[in-house]
DNA sequence: AATGAATGAGGATTCATTCAT
DNA sequence: GATGAATGAATCCTCATTCAT
C-alpha cells in the first residue's frame, strides 16, 4: 500500500534530488540558457513542481552549483591529501578545470558572484581553505614561486577551463585545456619545465 | 539643441556609427544576450533602424566583430613591428588580451566559429599569419620553446582574458588577467622567468 | 458571475475548445492572415495560453482543420449512405461546399497541402475513400458521365465554393455558391439538367 | 546630355510604368503579401518613389487592377467580336479564366470590393456591358439556358479560376481549372455536352 | 505537496508609411 | 521629383513565474 499512496514526504524530497539532477545535467549540456520548464520536463515532474522546490531559476542553479561545490570539496580534499607537494597542487588543479569542462553551467554560475546562499558561502570558504593549504604547502616545499597567491588561484583555474574555447579550426576543442594548464602550471612552478606538453587530442 | 535636431540622409552613416558603438559597448558590458531593441535605444534610435542597418542581430554582431578585427589586425601589426622577437610576442598576447578584456562581445563572438562573413574571414586569415610569423621569429630565436604550437594561441589568449572572470573576492578584476597572462608568458619562454608578476589591481 | 471565474485546471479543456472556436470563426470570417493574439483574446484567453495549447499558429490551423475534417467526414458518411446514386452524390457536394463556404480557414488550408498532421492525413484518406465510392456508384448507375474521375472532385468542390467569392455587386454572396455547384452539377450529369438553378438568395 | 540631367518630369512616367510592372508581376507571382518595398526594388526605383506614385500599397493594388482591366477588356471585346454566339461567350470565359490563373494578384483584388476608384468602376462597368452583350447573344440563339443571368458569370469565372487551387496530390494543378470551366459551360449550355473533358495536363 | 494551466512581458524581425534632404 | 532613412506597430513565439485545483 506504501507504494499507492500519492507520492508522500518521501518523492518531495526524490522530486527534488531529479530536479537537481536534470539541471546539473542540462545546465551541464547546454548553458544556462536551458528554460526550467525544460528541466522540469527532464526531471519527470511539472514546472510548478520545479518553482515549489526552489522559488527562481536563480535559485535552482545556486542549489546545483551547492551541491557541485560538494563534490568538488570532496575533490579538492583528495588532491589535497596527495603527500607529494607539487603533485597535489597539479592534481587540485587538473581535477578543478576538470569540473569546469564538464561543466558548463558550474563553470558560468562560478563566473557571476554566487555568494548568494549562506550554505555557498560556508562552502566556498571551505574550499578555500583546502586550496590555500595546498598552496602554501608547494609554496612552503619551493615548488611554487613564492608571488603567486592565493587570490591568483581561481583565475588560473578558470583561465585554463578556457583554454579550448575558441573554435576548433584554432585549436579548440575537448582536450585543449590541458595544455593551456600545462603552460600556467609550468608558470607557476619553479624548477625544470615540463619535458613537453600534453598531447593535443 | 543643434545636436538633438533629426538629420536622416548625411547622418544615417551616423546612425550606423552610433549602432555600432552601442551594440559594442553593450555587448561588451553585458554579454551577448542584449536585445537589439535595447541597443537602438541606446543609440537614439528606433527598433526598425537598427534592422534597416543590419539585417539580423548576427549581423550586427558580426559588424561589430569586424570593426574591432580591424584595430586589432592594426595593433597586431604594430606589435609584430617591435624588433626584439620576445618583446614582440608579449607585445602582442597583452594588446590582443587587452581586446577581448576591453570587448566583452568580441570575445564572446570570436568563441563561437566566426567565419561568417566573407570579410570577416579573411581578416581572421591575416590576424593568423602575423601572429604566426610573430610566433616563428620567437621559437627561432630561441627564446619561445618549440612544442608550443600556433594553435596553442589563440587558447592562450583566451585564456588570459577569462583569468579575471571570476568574482572579485576570489581575485577576479579588471586587471587580474594580466598577472595570469605572465604565468602564461613564463610558460611559454625559455629562459629565466619574470622576475616579479604584474601588480594585481 | 460564475461563468467569469477562473478555473483553469478543469477548464483547460474549455479554454483549448474556446481557442478552437475563436480560431475557426476568425479564420473563416477573415482568412489564414488574423493574428494568433487576436485569437487568444478574442476566445477570452492570454497569448501564451494559445501557445500552450497549440506550439505554433500553423499546429492551430491544423487542429481546426481536423476538427473540421471529422465532422465533414461524418457529414460524407451520411451523404454516401443515400440510397438514390445521384442523390448521394448530390448532397456529397452540396454539404462539402457548404463545409468550405462556412469555414474559409478550413477551406483555405484545403489549398494548401494539409497532410501535415498524421491524423489529417488520415482522415483525408478515410475522406477520399468515401467519395470515391460515391462517385463509383454514381457512374455504375449511369447518372454521371465517365471521363469524370476523382481527381475532378476535389476542385469542383473548390471551384464551387468560390462561386460566391466575388462582390455582391457583382453576383457573389453567401449563396451564390449555390447555383455555381447546380451548373456544374448540370455539366457532371448524364440525363436532363436541372429544371431550374437554385433562386440567388 | 539629356541621359545625364537628373530625372525628369519624364522618367517620373517611367517610374510609375515600371512600378505597375513590377507590381504586377510580383502580386501575380506571389500573391498580395510582397511588400511594397521589395516591388519598389523590383521596379528600380527607392520606395519613397512608390509612395510618391501610389499614396498606399492599396493605391497600387488598385493601379495594378486596373491596368489589368484595361488589357482583360481588350481581350473581352475580342471574345466578343467572335462570331457564333456560343463560341464567343466560351472563349471570353477562358481567356478570363486563363487571365486569373495568370494574375493570382489580379484575381485576389477581384475577391475584394475594388470599386474604390472612379476609372476602375468605370472599367467594370464596361467590361459588364460587353459581357453582358455575349451571354444575350448566345442565349438569344438558343445555346445558354435561359436561367442563367448576367450575375452569374463573374461568379463562375471565379469557380473556374479555382478549379485547381488543390493540392496536386488531390487533382489540383496549373491546367487543372480547364475541366472544371468544361464542366461548367457544359452546365450552362443548351444541347449536347462536350464530347470529351479537356486532358488532365 | 504536486500539477500543469495561465499569464504577460519580452525578443527578433517585417512592413507600410512618413520625412528630411 | 526622387531617394532611402527612420519609425513603431504588429507578428510569432518563449519563458520565468504565479495560481487554482
Amino acid at each position: 500500500m506504501v507504494e499507492h499512496s500519492r507520492a508522500p514526504r518521501a518523492d518531495a524530497a526524490r522530486n527534488r534530488a531529479q530536479l537537481l539532477d536534470a539541471a546539473r545535467a542540462l545546465f551541464a549540456e547546454r548553458g544556462l540558457d536551458v528554460s526550467v520548464g525544460e528541466i522540469a520536463k527532464a526531471a519527470g515532474v511539472g514546472n510548478g513542481t520545479a518553482f515549489r522546490h526552489f522559488p527562481s531559476k536563480e535559485a535552482l542553479l545556486n542549489a546545483v552549483v551547492e551541491q557541485r561545490m560538494g563534490q568538488m570539496l570532496e575533490q579538492l580534499r583528495a588532491s589535497a591529501a596527495i603527500e607529494d607537494p607539487w603533485d597535489a597542487f597539479e592534481d587540485l588543479c587538473v581535477e578543478a578545470v576538470r569540473a569546469y569542462i564538464e561543466d558548463n553551467g558550474y563553470m558560468e554560475a562560478v563566473k557571476r558572484d554566487c555568494a548568494h546562499s549562506a550554505s555557498i558561502a560556508e562552502r566556498h570558504g571551505e574550499m578555500a581553505e583546502v586550496v590555500e593549504g595546498v598552496l602554501a604547502r608547494a609554496q612552503a616545499a619551493g615548488v611554487i614561486r613564492p608571488d603567486v597567491v592565493i587570490d591568483d588561484i581561481p583565475g588560473i583555474l578558470m583561465a585554463a577551463a578556457h583554454g579550448g574555447a575558441v573554435p576548433e579550426a584554432d585549436g579548440g576543442g575537448p582536450n585543449a585545456w590541458r595544455r593551456i594548464l600545462a603552460l600556467l602550471l609550468d608558470g607557476v612552478r619553479i624548477g625544470p619545465r615540463s619535458e613537453a606538453l600534453p598531447e593535443r587530442r
